[in-house]
DNA sequence: ATGCAAATGCAAATCGTTTGCAACAAAAAA
DNA sequence: TTTTTTGTTGCAAACGATTTGCATTTGCAT
């Protein structure tokens, strides 16, 4: 990842060195998920670079998403069977805990769970390319 | 769960007793589930049935499993976002390994991570409900 | 500035799943 | 057992999320 002077990760130029072409649109979904932090469907990243630029459109958020994906710079998820929703992978790993109340989405890390996968994966012979963690619970009701 | 003198869960009784009309296709439907090990999804249930009976329908297959899986007798998983696939819901929780390169699907069991999602759902204030752990993996090449 | 490959917007297609509805079959009542 | 009631079925059409074909536009190397 390039940094920048600031510390702050540059996905222009980062993009540029992987031969991606940067456009208008791609510039403006870029903004969008590497400022927010939260977990924005592809819809709701469409509602919001609308608000930018009048005519982009769904399909190229589409297309943007799967390439942001397949370059490492965002993350997808599809939690609970809804639709996929996304995520900037800029900071460190982490998991999630779902509320299924409110649909709030909380992080968390846990390096010994981490670990623990490592090991139960090598034990049955396999190397992890990735994981996914998710918790669905309700906020506990201390009545 | 209902238990015949055999050991075996006796499905039909079960549902029967929960006010659940035990039909052609739902017998067929069970029958199936029941008795693979593998994590089927819809199509391929419902291409099992139709083996079983010519004119059972993809509807109600789709039908069947949404009534199982709310009666409990069986779990529907939605590995890596594809469709879902479901398996029967008698034996011990299990997470699970999916070999991205075959479709595998590995179950395995960790009672230390089972107790750590909890530690760490208790802290956030949460309890949990369910949770979903998968590991992609790929064998291990002992090169 | 020019040219060409790559990206866009739009509409139509696709995939997995759900639904309305008339025909039908299971359980309840007679 | 026959009738009545009520839930379930198969089919086709609708659905939501995502992908794709294609004519047009754009980024960007020359
Ligand atoms: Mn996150
Ligand atoms: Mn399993
Ligand atoms: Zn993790
Ligand atoms: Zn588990």
């Amino acid at each position: 990842m390039t940094e920048h002077t600031t510390g702050r990760v540059d996905h222009e130029a980062d993009l540029r060195k992987a031969g991606i072409r940067i456009t208008r649109p791609r510039r403006i979904i870029l903004r969008i998920v590497s400022e927010t932090d939260d977990h924005p469907d592809a819809y709701e990243i469409f509602r919001r670079a609308v608000k930018v630029d009048k005519n982009i459109s769904l399909s190229t958020v589409y297309r943007t998403m799967k390439l942001l994906e397949e370059h490492g710079t965002i993350q997808r998820h599809a939690f609970a069977g809804g639709p996929s929703r996304f995520e900037h992978a800029g900071e460190e790993h982490h998991d999630h805990l779902i509320d299924v109340e409110t649909g709030d989405v909380i992080e968390f890390r846990s390096d010994k769970i981490e670990k623990l996968q490592d090991e139960i994966a090598r034990e049955l012979g396999y190397d992890i390319l990735h994981h996914k963690l998710e918790l669905y619970g309700r906020k506990r009701r201390s009545a």
